[in-house]
DNA sequence: CCTCCGATACTCTACGTTGAGTATTTTGTA
DNA sequence: TACAAAATACTCAACGTAGAGTATCGGAGG
């Protein structure tokens, strides 16, 4: 996924690890994608490697010198694969941490494990806080312009941060009733 | 994660890596977990390491042997700290390699992306009828009394793979219309 | 002019995941 | 009873992720 993600990019135009990483910062692929610097550079390595990408040019900044990296025919050829694969991939995820942790939630006691979920609830509240004004500013950026498919996948995160509040709210008052 | 499945399982009784594989596979945390077979076992040797499990005994069958785990006293205190944070901490989790996909879906052709999301179509369905089964395997062994945080469990992964369905639909349909 | 803070650009190592691979034992069946 | 297939039990190396750490550079304030 991290190799779609920077592939993608490079394929717009020349960018160095550090851009790379900027951009997804900014983009909403933030939000979703969590990719890290070190997952970054490792990826324009391995696939240096395998001639998906090549270096452009090195910029110098006095004693520092930041390489640009470039798509490939290859990479291209390769990135196209790697859309159709991500495409047709089941893509269910189930919040499986959550779901352990209430497996064993006779584990810990009821009150301990009611302090915890109220601070998942908070978690998701904020997360759908920032999705929103995450949207807002798109909106804003975009001036109301936003791209369909961007969009859909805007609503369909909405949707799945909500589906997980009224899951967290069912659990809690499931042990609230137990007390 | 691995570690507090494997972890819950050793609190019930003491099992070896093989056994856990099983019990993991028969139980529906197979679905969501997707815990694999070289994770286990290097939880366990992980957590052997740290004092969490100890070999319990090792059976020998002819000329070979197998090892069975126990949970320790500091084993069972490091499940409750585990069973804690997986509860808390923020569960949403996005289908990420659908969006990356979906991001740079200009990349490939109209009719590549329409192939490959009809198959994305048909995993979700294969999806939700193998959970369909599940659910009914379930409440067959269990003479309909699944306890109910299980049920909450099952209805939230309908619930997300029918979200997942629909969002797929509204962007196959983004795509068809724009032929 | 200096200095300190934050941005820039990347390196490095520890860690968990993944699944093919290996070797033994049991089971079905002819 | 003999043989192939399936189940058992685990090993191992390659791989990606993670994020702390390192070092340089630019600019704002004293």
């Amino acid at each position: 996924m991290t190799r779609v993600l920077v592939l993608g990019m490079l394929d717009v135009q020349p960018l160095s690890g550090y851009d790379i990483q900027q951009v997804l910062r900014l983009s909403d692929a933030e939000r979703w994608g969590g990719v890290l610097i070190g997952s970054i550079y490792h990826a324009l390595k391995k696939m240096e490697k395998e001639g998906l990408v090549a270096v452009d040019s090195i910029e110098q900044t006095g004693h520092r010198q930041k390489a640009i990296y470039k798509i490939t025919k290859k990479g291209q050829a390769h990135l196209q694969q790697l859309v159709g694969e991500c495409l047709e991939a089941s893509s269910v995820s189930y919040p499986s941490t959550l779901y352990s942790g209430l497996s064993f939630i006779e584990k810990i006691s009821n009150d301990d494990a009611l302090t915890a979920l109220y601070h998942q609830r908070d978690a998701l509240a904020r997360e759908y806080a920032e999705l929103d004004n995450g949207m807002r500013l798109k909106n804003a950026a975009m001036s109301n312009h936003i791209p369909p498919m961007t969009n859909l996948i805007f609503e369909n995160m909405f949707a799945i941060v909500k589906q997980q509040q009224s899951f967290v709210e069912k659990a809690i008052q499931l042990l609230e009733s137990e007390k």
